[in-house]
DNA sequence: TCAGTTCATATAGCGTTGCTATAGGTGCTA
DNA sequence: TAGCACCTATAGCAACGCTATATGAACTGA
């Protein structure tokens, strides 16, 4: 009975709607938990929505218009791609502050209404892609490459969302983030088919490692660890080989 | 009344679902509809699988058997980066092919039983990033590429899907896919946000020689050595992101 | 051979769901 | 005051997931 009083119904049954969403954790909210607690019955929820996918459809609308106001919260930072990465960020973030209202959006329930919005996120990327395009940034057409890190990061939304918030393992997003950042932009190096030579093995890895341990003088081992690593990779290198 | 008859009732009940399943456009499947179909009445259901989702979910574990095969069923190239762009390439084949069955499988209806099956599709990822790794054709840890990849290609998957199949445009996921394969993939010139080039050699043969170990049950050490050997590789090969 | 047990299916119906036919109340304009 | 939209309530329908109970079939041990 939160929702009794000042407010509109239509009102009333919006946030209600939200609140009964937001809480329940993935499973069904039916018609009449909603009514009941914006204090109104049935036929007015369908007048105002005509059905209940009508006023999801509303609760939608209104979510989806705090993450545009999100994705364009900042102040751009006159470089488009790191734009792009902080909408990445802002992308995640507000799919695990509200996975259920992210799931309705961007998840495949009621795949109808799901390419609208998924469209309109797309272009908000767009846009953004479009000045990285004309700063001479991109190696590819800003749509496809708003279409491409777009699929990216829903995946990784839902996968964080989908695991126990416990377990949540933020570095796969801003890996994906910037492998997908990276692949579209220019300024890189070679491309990705071409494997070298061929199979390695124990050996022929340790003696790599062998050789940059050597190298690099890593802080990563104390110095008696790493005496005794090398030995053993020593060891390892020098054996026959399998 | 396709499934009168020959057929044992479960059986019966099982493919008249996945029938009424990849019929349905989206829309909800009654267990009436089920069971009318498959010639039997509800109580038959209930006893063999206990509930609807108990059937989705036999549904679902049989649609993801054929899944992994398709997924194991070419010749391995001997090139893990190549058989992984053909995993990457059936995955989207399989979704789109049966967007149903995938929407239950990796789409967020029933967030219980999603976990599950993402990390059996991760493990067969992983299992193929390993022989990859092991080569010193990887960049980062195989379970973090796994995971990546798999977000990415369930994000491209459900993408392709929500959008009508006339104007489907699978350059979306062969870009994507070699845009992941080749951020987690050794050989490139030099890599996205970060700096790190000193470290990462040492951080790509630990990475190599430790999955290397993990395969071949090397004898050159004692299994505390080994024990220890590899926890201090996990130390370097895990230490370069922040 | 036959009672006992277990498995598998059917009859009938419960409680809840999304939704609506109908009607009544409210406030506005003429 | 009459008329007319607009909004909401009463009551209830068909379909839903599911189950208490009962019946038949198949097997088991004496």
């Amino acid at each position: 009975m939160s929702f009794d009083g000042q407010l509109p119904p239509k009102m009333r049954l919006l946030r209600a709607a939200a609140e009964l969403l937001a809480k329940s954790a993935g499973a069904a909210v039916s018609t009449r938990q909603i009514t009941q607690l914006a204090g109104v019955t049935a036929p007015t929820l369908y007048h105002h929505f005509g059905d209940k996918e009508g006023l999801f459809d509303a609760v939608v609308a209104a979510g989806f218009e705090e993450y545009v106001a999100g994705e364009r919260d900042f102040a751009p930072s006159g470089q488009p791609l790191v734009d792009i990465r902080r909408m990445w960020d802002n992308h995640v973030q507000f799919g695990l502050a509200q996975p259920e209202l992210y799931l309705v959006m961007f998840g495949n329930i009621r795949p109808e209404s799901r390419p609208a919005i998924v469209a309109d996120a797309e272009g908000l990327l767009e846009e953004m892609l479009n000045k990285a395009a004309a700063a001479g940034q991109l190696n590819v057409q800003p749509r496809e490459a708003a279409r491409s890190i777009l699929a990216a990061n829903v995946g990784v939304t839902l996968m964080l969302i989908a695991e126990p918030a416990a377990e949540r393992n933020l570095e796969l997003s801003t890996m994906t983030r910037d492998a997908m950042i990276f692949a579209v932009s220019r300024d890189q190096g070679r491309d990705a088919g071409a494997e070298d030579s061929g199979k390695s093995s124990v050996v022929v890895a340790a003696i790599a490692l062998n050789a940059a341990l050597q190298a690099s003088h890593s802080d990563q081992l104390t110095s008696s660890e790493l005496k005794l690593f090398l030995e053993w990779l020593h060891r390892i290198s020098t054996s026959s080989t399998s």
